[in-house]
DNA sequence: GCCAACGTTGGC
DNA sequence: GCCAACGTTGGC
């Protein structure tokens, strides 16, 4: 059964060991990556004060898949919004996530969270639609699989070092947000103070799996009922 | 295809 | 545990 590869962050060769805990380890920087799954706070009656238990979770994020043919170890990785919606009940695994900051973005996800699915690596690159998660984190089977592109042999069945989850497609944007726009306001509110001045897209560029504030999504969103930029 | 950004590896 | 070399991401 053939299964779509996002193109994801890094190779099978991540070092590091497996690190429970909300967060893994990350190589010095500051900047772990549970203090940027910020609380965003969807809903009006809890208040920054409440408790959490250091369990902050964002409620938005963003998937970075190839939309164009792209070989890694000799398998076609390409995998847009289209081939989304020919899944079988519009829903795919997103496995291949080799990143230890994006992996513990995936274990924080939650059920019915919406993403943005963006197309990265591509003529075009931008926000093509919205998923949503149908499936909580679980172990990335391709990591065991050695044909895999993304099998990763210092994991073992016992303890897998990969998660991924399941993503149901939503919609399409209303129309095509292309990262040259969202760069432009990004810059733009960066003077101002503005939503997108904090952009994962920009300031951790790489990560192939980011969270976005509710200020972000919905900016974005708001995009949408406009002209392109 | 180039190359900047940045995560990972490994020598010391 | 530092940090230079290396490899990958991903825009342009």
């Amino acid at each position: 059964m053939p299964r779509p590869r996002k193109r994801l962050a890094g190779t099978a060769e991540a070092a590091g060991p497996d690190n429970k805990g909300p967060e893994g380890k990350r190589p010095k920087t500051k900047n772990p990556a549970g203090a940027s799954v910020k609380v965003v706070n969807s809903s009006p009656q809890k208040t920054s004060a409440s408790k959490n238990c250091g369990k902050n979770l964002s409620s938005y994020w963003l998937l970075k898949s190839e939309p164009e043919s792209q070989l890694e170890k000799g398998v076609d990785v390409k995998f847009s919004i289209e081939d989304l919606k020919a899944q079988p009940k519009q829903t795919t695994c997103w496995d291949g996530v080799r990143n230890y900051q994006a992996r513990n973005f995936l274990r924080a996800m939650k059920l019915e969270q919406e993403a943005f699915f963006y197309h990265s690596n591509c003529k075009e690159p931008g926000i093509a639609g919205l998923v949503k998660i149908v499936k909580e984190a679980y172990p990335d089977h391709t990591q065991f699989e050695k044909n895999s592109p993304h099998y990763d042999p210092s994991s073992k069945e016992d303890s897998p070092k990969w998660s991924m989850v399941d993503v149901q497609f939503v919609r399409m944007m209303k129309r095509f947000i292309t990262l040259a726009e969202l760069k432009t306001h990004h810059q733009a509110h960066k003077e101002t103070g503005g939503p997108l001045k904090n952009m994962a897209l920009f300031s951790h560029q790489r990560l192939s799996v980011q969270p976005l504030t509710q200020e972000e999504f919905d900016f974005i969103l708001s995009l949408e009922e406009k002209e392109p930029s």
